[in-house]
DNA sequence: TTTGTCAATTTGTTCGTACAATGTGACACC
DNA sequence: GGTGTCACATTGTACGAACAAATTGACAAA
C-alpha cells in the first residue's frame, strides 16, 4: 500500500460545505486512478483502517467505493480487499455519450442548422416522447462538423416546453448545453444503435459517396419525473466517430 | 397508493435463506412495475412506512429502492417520493447484450466454427487482454446463424487459461455461456461500436452483397479480478441486429 | 391578490454497531 | 509430505438513529 499518496489524498476534506463527504472521497479516489497515482493492480486499504485514518464512517467509505466499483474502476473481493481494475482505464465516454461530446478533445465543432420548425407530433415522435398525437413539436435538424469535416446529421424532436428554443440558441450551442441551461437533467436516455447505407442525400450532406456505411443512432431521453425531453434519429460518418460503452455487471 | 398490492407483495420474504432481503424486496418491486401491477407513475410508499410494514429498516428499503433507481425503473425526488419511470419499461437488453443473446427471442441460433487455433498475441490482443507479447492465446472465428440466416462473424481471442475450451463445446454453446460454466464471471466489458462497409469476403459470410453496410463492434472483458477474459473483433448484418442500451444518469 | 413564512412530508447524508460469508495462510495432524 | 482445520483479515448484509435538504401546502401579512 502506498500510504504516502493516500495519507496525503484526503488531507482538506471540507466537513461542512454542501459537497457530500462520501462524493469528495470518490472523486478524490478517481482522479487518483485516472492520474495513475493509484496504478492498475494497486491494493486499496480496507474499509475500517480507511475510515479510521479519514475520520470518517465505514459507510460513507464503502459508498464512495462501491460508486467507483459501478463506473468499473475498483474491483472487490470479500476476504481480500479492494484493487484497482486491471484493465486500462479509458476515460471513456460512458454515460457522458449522452451529451454532445464532439467538443470532447481537440476538435473545433461546429454546427449548421439545416431546418427548424414546429410539427404536430407523428405516431413515432407522440410515442417515443409520450405526449398526444398530433401536439405541438420543435422540429430540427443539425449538421454536426468537426475542424470543417462533417461529422453527423442530427434530427431530433422536443416536446411543447421547448418550442421556445430558438435557431441562434441551436446554431451557438450543444442541445444538451441549451437544456442544461434551462434546468433540465437527463436522467434516463435509451439508445438504439445500428448501421445502414447512405442515400445520395445523405451522402452529399456528409461529403462522402452514396453507398457508404452509416452509423445510426436513435435516442429518446427522459427527466428525473420520467417525462419524455428529446427524441433523435441521427446517422455518423463511421470513419470519424463510434460509440465506446462500459458496461458493469452488478 | 395501491395498499393492495404492496401489501400482498412482500407476503413471504425468507430472513434466514442466503438470499438478501434487500435483493429480495428488489426483485418483487421489478417485476410488479415490469408486470404492471405498479403502472407507470404510481407513487410508491414512503421509505420509513415501508420499512415498518415489511418489518425491514431504512437502509434495506433504501437500497432495494436505490438498485432499481440505478436500473432507471424509478425515480427519486426529496421531498417528493418515489415513482415508478413515465417512459415505457422496456424488458431491454441492457447489460445482457453482453451475452450471446441472439437467443432472446424466438430465434433458432446455431453457430459455425469458421477457425480455431492457438496464435501468439499480438499487439492489440496483448495490449487488450493484458497479457504478454507473443503469450499462446485461443483464437476463434464464428459464424452466428438465426434461423438459418447468417447475421454476425465473431472473432475472439481468449488468453492461455482458456487453452482447454474445444471445438465441440463452440459448436454447442456461445462463448459466455462456456466462461459462465467454468465459474468465470465477467464484471467489466468495454465496448467500441462502430461501421464500416464489407469488402468481398465479408459479404459472402454474411450472404450480402459487398459494400453494404457492417455493424461492427469490438469488447474487451475483464472479470472480477480484473483480468482479462476475452477480447472480441465482430461485425454484424446491420438489418437484423442492432445495439440497445439504456442509460442512466446518476 | 400576492407574497412571505412556517410546518409537515419525504428523501439524502452520516454516524455507530453487529454479525455473516469468503479467501488466505499458518499450524497441527496423519 | 500432504491434508485438513482453525484463526485472521476483509468485504457483505442488516440494524438503529439522528439530522440536513428539498418540496408542498396552509396560513398570515402586505
Amino acid at each position: 500500500m502506498n500510504t504516502n499518496v493516500m495519507g496525503t489524498l484526503f488531507a482538506d476534506l471540507d466537513r461542512n460545505g454542501p459537497i457530500p463527504l462520501y462524493y469528495q472521497v470518490e472523486q478524490r479516489l478517481e482522479k487518483a486512478i485516472l492520474d495513475g497515482a493509484l496504478p492498475a493492480g494497486a491494493r486499496l486499504e480496507n474499509e475500517v483502517a480507511l475510515g479510521e485514518r479519514l475520520n470518517l464512517s465505514r459507510p460513507t467509505i464503502r459508498r464512495a467505493i462501491q460508486d467507483l466499483v459501478d463506473k468499473g474502476l475498483l474491483v472487490r473481493r470479500r476476504g481480500i480487499g479492494t484493487q484497482v481494475v486491471h484493465g486500462r482505464v479509458t476515460r471513456g465516454l460512458e454515460l457522458t455519450s449522452l451529451f454532445d461530446d464532439l467538443a470532447k478533445g481537440e476538435k473545433v465543432p461546429t454546427t449548421v442548422l439545416l431546418s427548424y420548425s414546429v410539427d404536430r407530433a407523428n405516431d413515432t415522435v407522440a410515442d417515443r416522447l409520450g405526449v398526444e398525437l398530433g401536439s405541438p413539436v420543435l422540429h430540427i435538424k443539425r449538421l454536426r462538423v468537426a475542424d470543417g469535416v462533417p461529422v453527423a446529421v442530427l434530427e431530433n424532436w422536443l416536446p411543447e416546453q421547448f418550442l421556445d428554443i430558438t435557431e441562434d440558441d441551436l446554431r451557438e450551442l450543444g442541445l444538451y448545453e441549451i437544456l442544461r441551461g434551462r434546468g433540465v437533467t437527463i436522467r434516463v436516455a435509451k439508445q438504439k444503435i445500428g448501421a445502414r447505407t447512405s442515400n445520395t442525400a445523405e451522402a452529399g450532406l456528409l461529403d462522402t459517396d452514396r453507398g457508404t456505411a452509416l452509423l445510426t443512432m436513435e435516442r429518446a431521453a427522459f427527466d428525473n419525473a420520467g417525462v419524455g425531453i428529446e427524441y433523435g434519429s441521427h446517422y455518423y460518418r463511421p470513419d470519424l466517430y463510434s460509440f465506446e460503452v462500459t458496461l458493469v455487471e452488478k
